[in-house]
RNA sequence: GGCGCGGUGGUGGAAUUGGUAGACACGCUAGUCUUAGGAACUAGUGCCGCAAGGUGUGAGAGUUCGAGUCUCUCCCGCGCCACCA
């Protein structure tokens, strides 16, 4: 009998679907398309391992099934060979890009075929071959004919490193997104696409996309759009205005102050004489400062005072300008009006600065219901300064409009103050006589409630009041016996409270009083003029529209996203096709000229010096202006390698088109990718960009869909078996290639990929589990095998119905189960599927002595072979043509199955007494409810439990269980 | 702090509309066979218990004849964002 030996079957076939061209794609309108894409690799490690091979393993399954399905499935792959990660690998292994490249991609090519990947290598492509940067050049021109390219001198993002500046999205912490390292500012002229235009779509259109809730919301927090206004504010004595971005336009009449980022250009302008060295010293100690520093949200405030005041155009009131580090300058207008009463930030700075504080919007909680009993009343807190703690009121379980976790409240007597009224509530509901009063809040809260003791609907208004208890001297408390037992007085931990605080009110007041926090929260206007009184939603909208009206405001969507810089100052990239001419300005190289040749130099290091080593070279440098034909310079700076990768799944629908990108109606017949597989690590900036450029090309026509990608499949990460990421640093990387060295082949690599777990978490390797599916590889090679033994053996068989419809049953139920399965991409409980269905299958066998009857036998291995097929193809394909079979599995169609072998004529239901298991009987399937009961019934264990009682209920589900009631 | 995703044996993980929790695999235990090898095969394996039985899906409550699954409260872990006005 033949041994299963992969090293010796897998490049065999191999080379035979290779020589068949077995999965080249054509477009065939007969058949539904489906467009697999696996993310195309940069070919800049050494080596792929079996985290990336994950990738490709899930994609290839897909394509297969697809295949096989009847769908004409468009699978190919590139390289996204131009960009840092590939140039650095060269610099690394100090060889040339071109030849780091050719090296890297034979290799991966290599490994990615042997793994038996069903990719049409007839569309391979190379974002740094010209046949295809000519194209990524022609997008530029796109873009830079739309107005969408410009070029500006700014401060960016600048990787001294790398020796390049860099996108915002490539900037992580702070960090450069190949090499680690911390970031710094430079200011160059540079390139950029205004992906900021497509702000709102790339947010919108997430909506019908079929991608994961949390690359979804990574897309719309990169995007950062919040609804606010821009409002202006004149500067005393000056014909300056600060204009501000707000969300919170409703709390203008709270702004005591503002503040300049310290790089705001009105900064110099405005500060006063005699406050102009403090500004310029703090200046000096902000730019100091890295921006990872400035980021720490745990800093203390810090800023000056520039000696200027500006007007509140609510209410002409003349406020302090400021300048401080919190306010950055890149957002919004790098300005802020401060409201120290309702933003933490501001409340920090105006209390460190000793500015007033100045409260608008009074908290409010609870639905008024309209017949509110009003009550003026207090909040109020007891506060053990010896341990840190304070009385809450435990009311019970909160329900709907009462009950909780409460602080102690209570009405004001007309006699009374506040301070009097919360004293006497003190010593009436804890007993507690001696303490202090420490604070009081300046703004009022208003609670709407339903009240348990008073049997109605209640108003109460007052003010929060924080007393610290001087000692524990403690009286009788002045409640009814009723009243007592209502809620008990408890001491919790001060830092515990406010989140466990069942009425907004009282939270509210907790934070002001103990947590010296500012109220953020929504409410009743109060110390704004005509507004007093209006929610504070509704004011929002009014104060803008009213001072829209005076040309004083206007309302706005602000968005985080900043445009895209594309210049690096990198050798290795697709020169950017603009010539700059002295008397023309930046001219586009005429298309008939593209591709602007990336030229061959002796050394290709970075610089540093702020310019791309193609500065240096003159014969590439040095050129006529295709304006005006005079002397000019060619634009030396080289595109972001993700320029390249934003359109590279329009080429594989037409790879070898030299007179456009592609073509329209092949773009139709393709597009959009149906599924596409890979890392996470491309949420915001792959995946952005991309989306970016179709929008452009379906804006200008070319295609007709404005989204690329329709389903996205964010895989999770193998990890090493140590539990850590794979690593050469840790020296725990696993290669398929020695895996395959090793003897367990490529099938195996392939299933253990699949059944380690879901396919979209994260899962350590195990090499142990590896052994399992190669188990299990062998177990049906060796069953196959001993069939075909028996079958040449030529005995006389006897077709056994029973058996022939046993094994008929099992095929069919197992078929389902895989094709629902793969279906919903659950490749792991597929592949247990047939790994039971092969179990099942031995026992069948040692339970009759041998393979009787033969056709029957045939027919399972060979269906077996084809649901083996998206996952283990070379196995697959030699069962197949051992079988007998000529033609390869793969262009075989996928089995189907026949729903009445799905039913089984007896079932075996569950009896459940009080809803425990307690016996399993077997039943027909039609059986009628009766019967099943009485057979139930009959059984001795559910008889015990039963002790001679009749049900009181008796639940039964057809076909699955009975649950007697007693 | 905000948003998103999770929590099931020794391990990775299975469980249609609520209906036998732990499929499949690893590991482990015992056995068979053998050129005694880290092979193959057979049986067993959630926990407590000799057993009958009890118990069990992060914790607690609720709905239900019946909850891993639904509702509420809480705890823990991971990911992303965060002085963004």
């Amino acid at each position: 009998m033949r041994r299963y030996n992969p090293k010796e079957l897998e490049p065999k076939w191999q080379k035979k679907w290779e020589e068949q061209q077995l999965y080249a794609a054509y477009e065939n309108p007969d058949k539904p398309k489906r467009y697999v894409l696996e993310y195309f690799p940069y070919p800049s490690g050494s080596a792929m391992h079996v985290g990336h091979v994950r990738n490709y393993t899930i994609g290839d399954a897909i394509a297969r099934f697809y295949r096989m399905r009847g769908h004409n499935v468009l699978h190919p792959m590139g390289w996204d060979a131009f960009g840092l990660p590939a140039e650095n690998y060269a610099i690394k292994n100090n060889i040339s890009p071109h030849q780091a490249i050719e090296e890297n991609t034979t290799r991966f090519k290599h490994q990615l075929t042997q793994m038996g990947f069903s990719y049409d290598w007839d569309r391979e492509i190379n974002s740094s071959d010209p046949t295809y940067y000519k194209w990524t050049q022609w997008m530029f021109l796109l873009l830079f004919k739309k107005g969408l390219a410009y070029q500006k001198e700014s401060l960016q993002w600048w990787c001294e490193t790398d020796k390049t500046v860099l996108a915002n999205e490539q900037v992580e912490a702070g960090k450069c997104w190949r090499c680690g390292n911390e970031v710094t500012k430079k200011s160059l002229n540079q390139w950029f696409f205004k992906i900021t235009d497509y702000a709102d779509r790339l947010i919108d259109d997430l909506e019908g996309l079929d991608w994961s809730e949390s690359i979804k919301s990574m897309q719309r927090n990169w995007i950062g759009r919040s609804h606010g206004a821009e409002i202006s504010f004149p500067v005393q004595d000056s014909d300056e205005v600060i204009d501000v971005f707000t969300t919170r336009p409703d709390t203008l009449f709270g702004a005591t102050f503002m503040v300049l980022a310290p790089e705001h250009p009105l900064v110099k302008k405005l500060t006063t004489r005699d406050q102009k060295s403090n500004v310029d010293a703090y200046i000096k100690q902000a730019q100091a400062k890295s921006d990872v520093e400035r980021q720490d949200t745990d800093r203390e405030k810090t800023g000056v005072f520039t000696g200027a005041f500006a007007i509140n155009p609510i209410n002409d009131e003349p406020i302090p300008i400021w300048i401080a580090d919190y306010v950055v300058y890149g957002y919004g207008t790098g300005a802020i009006m401060a409201v120290p009463g309702h933003d933490e930030r501001d409340f920090a700075f105006a209390k460190k600065f000793d500015i007033p504080v100045r409260f608008v919007i009074e908290p409010t909680y609870g639905e008024k219901q309209g017949d509110e009993t009003f009550k003026k009343s207090v909040f109020v807190v007891v506060r053990n300064p010896k341990d840190n703690t304070v009385i809450v009121l435990d009311w019970g379980p909160r329900q709907e409009r009462h009950g909780g976790n409460m602080l102690i409240g209570g009405g004001v007597e007309d006699s009374e103050d506040y301070v009097t009224a919360a004293k006497r509530e003190i010593a009436e509901e804890t007993g507690y006589t001696n303490f202090k009063l420490v604070k009081e809040s300046e703004f009022l809260g208003h609670g709407y409630f339903y009240s348990n003791t008073k049997h109605k609907n209640m108003q109460v208004s007052g003010r929060g009041l924080l007393f610290d208890l001087v000692d524990d001297t403690r009286g009788d408390t002045a409640l009814d016996e009723g009243e007592k037992e209502k809620f008990k007085v408890t001491w919790q931990p001060i830092d515990k409270v406010a989140s466990e605080l069942d009425d907004g009110i009282h939270e509210a007041m907790y934070r002001y009083l103990v947590l010296d926090e500012p109220y953020t929260g929504e409410g009743v206007m109060v110390n704004s003029g005509e507004y007093d009184g209006k929610s504070s939603e509704q004011a929002r909208e009014q104060i803008v529209s009213g001072l829209e009206k005076k040309k004083i405001a206007k309302s706005k969507l602000q968005y985080k996203i900043r445009d895209w810089l594309i210049s690096r100052q990198r050798y290795w990239g697709a020169p950017i096709p603009i010539i700059h001419c002295g008397s023309c300005g930046p001219v586009p190289v005429p298309e008939d000229q593209l591709p602007v040749k990336l030229p061959e130099v002796e050394t290709y290091q970075p610089t540093g010096d702020g310019k791309s080593p193609l500065a240096r070279v003159s014969s590439f440098l040095k050129t006529d202006c295709p304006g005006c034909d005079g002397p000019a310079e060619r634009e030396t700076d080289t595109m972001d390698g993700f320029a390249c990768s934003s359109w590279y799944f329009l080429r594989f629908a037409d790879p070898h088109n030299d007179d456009q990108p592609f073509d329209p109606s092949m773009a139709k017949f393709w597009l959009p990718v149906d599924d596409y597989i890979g890392g996470a690590e491309h949420a915001v900036m792959h995946l952005l960009y991309a989306r970016m450029w179709t929008k452009v090309l379906y804006d200008e026509g070319y295609i007709s869909f404005d989204e690329p990608f329709k389903a996205l499949r964010n895989q999770g990460m193998i990890l090493a078996p140590d539990g850590r990421k794979m690593s050469k640093s840790w020296d725990n990387v696993i290669a398929p290639d020695d895996l395959i060295d090793k003897g367990y082949g490529a099938d195996s690599i392939r299933l253990m990929e699949l059944f380690i777990g879901p396919w979209d978490q994260s899962a350590s390797w195990s090499i142990e589990g590896l052994g399992g599916v190669y188990r299990f590889l062998q177990r049906t090679w060796t069953l196959t095998q001993e069939y075909l033994a028996s079958k040449k053996s030529d005995e006389e068989v006897h077709a056994a119905a029973e058996t022939k419809e046993s094994l008929q049953r099992l095929l069919h139920k197992t078929i389902h189960k895989v094709s629902e399965d793969l279906q919903n991409m659950s490749f792991n409980t597929a592949i247990a599927a047939m790994m039971e269905y092969v179990n099942q299958l031995y026992k069948l066998k040692a339970a009759q002595s041998g393979f009787v009857p033969t056709d029957a036998w045939q027919e399972t291995l060979s269906t077996l072979a084809k649901l083996l097929a998206p996952f283990a193809p070379h196995i697959a394909e030699e069962l197949w043509q051992e079988l007998g079979n000529e033609a390869s599995i793969h262009l075989e169609a996928w089995p189907s199955y026949d729903p009445k072998l799905l039913v089984e004529d007896t079932v075996t239901i569950v009896v459940q007494v009080n809803g425990k298991v307690r016996a399993n009987i077997d039943a027909s399937a039609d059986a009628n409810k009766q019967d099943i009961i009485e057979q139930a019934k009959t059984h001795e264990r559910v008889q015990a439990h039963l002790e001679g009682k009749e049900p009181k209920k008796t639940v039964v589900v057809p076909g699955r269980l009975v649950n007697f009631v007693i």
